[in-house]
DNA sequence: ATTGACATGTGATGCACATCACACAGCTGC
DNA sequence: GCAGCTGTGTGATGTGCATCACATGTCAAT
């Protein structure tokens, strides 16, 4: 966690206690100006959608605070949870870069904060400095990851258990508690979170989950998910 | 179809024939010297492994002939294909950016031909060259939507129809005749491919095609695959 | 023509999971 | 206290598809 090299705007921008310090924080100070002067803050109500799947995009987004749930949906009402966007998380980019609409629905599940630049500042921005235009492109580049990632766990793990232990350690992964030998996940999401982001039913979560504890593989309080056997879990591949 | 703007480079790689223009043919003569002089041709025969899945990451590179079958494996042995890279494409890139091994593996599927860069090498170039980091901000930005695509496909298309359907009309697209009437598809891609991009058995993608070829929905002949009836596929969502 | 390797077609079987249906728990706001 | 909502637990039922098992087709090599 580095500190903003620009003490007065730490202390008007919540981002700079984002996980991802890379994102802005460390663009050279007069790049940082620019940066900084062409974007505005925008107040997010929990439950408004910031942008939605289909949409021409006009604008590119840094989360701030609060966690914004990225989607995509079908005709007949089934819905992918693609991911959870946390401060630093950078909303749009790949819209912008590809000049398509949006592909993905944008909702705030809490009440949020973000950092708004209209698309064309935004791509001229990266445009002139090579730092930022680096940044958009490890950031690409971990989505990229991760989708695939998703991908990967619907298309090979067969069962359901699978999926959801795929999705467990991946989890913990992120968590950061990484080689801890009981790693601990905080999860604010429901099954039927769950079931979206592992194209299953409500149901089959909730079983999936209860066998897993109920074997001791896992244990559950409140949102606090801990993995008491991490071998178990890789069993099922 | 550009042509390359350094005439004696057009003789030496075939690149300038590849279907992303906007790769390198477009960087600025002198970053283009530069980009010339640290690559290396390199012959790939067929089946033959660039990289595989789990590898540390070395080198860079970016097709000029042939394709190169990226997928990833479970350890129970089944396979996702997750594309089908062909000239103008870049591998390697999110390992890369991400300093992170190999996501997936890269096999040549017939004869190929490269152009190869260190990684660090290719690292620095696009620290110091703007429209060298676009342009992979671009491509990551592209390899990013097809994944979520891949995995939407999986995650909500229940029946096999539907995601049989659903990769036929994004091919159809890619494939470029577009608003065609009825768009041709070339595809070398066996029914056991087929299946691994669709997380599916080879059966099963046999009977769905069938079912589409008795009800005069598509055509095959050889590689060439015509969709007859675009509303008949999109019904299938 | 014969062999072999690989792609495709097709039936029979069983099971994992979606779906429906309902019960219960916890939490909020009156 | 009650109502209302959202999340979770759990049985019963049907089915889509993976899986197994072969048959047939296609193409190359010798």
């Amino acid at each position: 966690m580095q500190m903003c090299p620009m003490s007065t705007h730490t202390e008007n921008c919540l981002l700079c206690k984002a996980r991802k310090p890379g994102w802005f924080c460390n663009l050279a100070p007069q790049a940082l100006a620019e940066y900084d002067a062409m974007s505005s803050h925008v107040m997010l109500p929990m439950g408004s959608i910031l942008f939605a799947e289909g949409q021409a995009a006009r604008s590119v987004s840094v989360v701030c605070e609060g966690r914004i749930k990225l989607s995509r949906s079908s005709q007949d009402g089934k819905t992918l949870l693609v991911k959870i966007a946390k401060p630093g998380d950078v909303l749009g980019l790949s819209a912008a870069l590809s000049k398509t609409p949006h592909e993905v629905t944008a909702q705030a599940i809490e009440h949020a904060q973000i950092k708004n630049f209209q698309q064309s500042d935004f791509l001229h921005f990266i445009q002139r400095h090579v730092e930022g235009s680096l940044h958009a492109a490890e950031s690409l580049s971990n989505e990229y990851r991760t989708a695939l990632s998703d991908a990967c766990r619907l298309a090979l793990s067969s069962s359901i258990a699978g999926r959801v232990a795929h999705l467990l350690l991946e989890l913990a992964i992120e968590g950061g508690t990484d080689q801890d030998v009981h790693p601990e996940i905080h999860m604010p999401l429901t099954h039927e979170d769950l079931a979206s982001m592992l194209g299953s039913s409500r149901e089959s979560i909730t079983r999936a989950l209860n066998n897993l504890r109920r074997s001791g593989t896992i244990s559950i309080r409140g949102t606090k998910l801990t993995i008491l056997k991490k071998e178990s879990l890789e069993m099922l591949l």
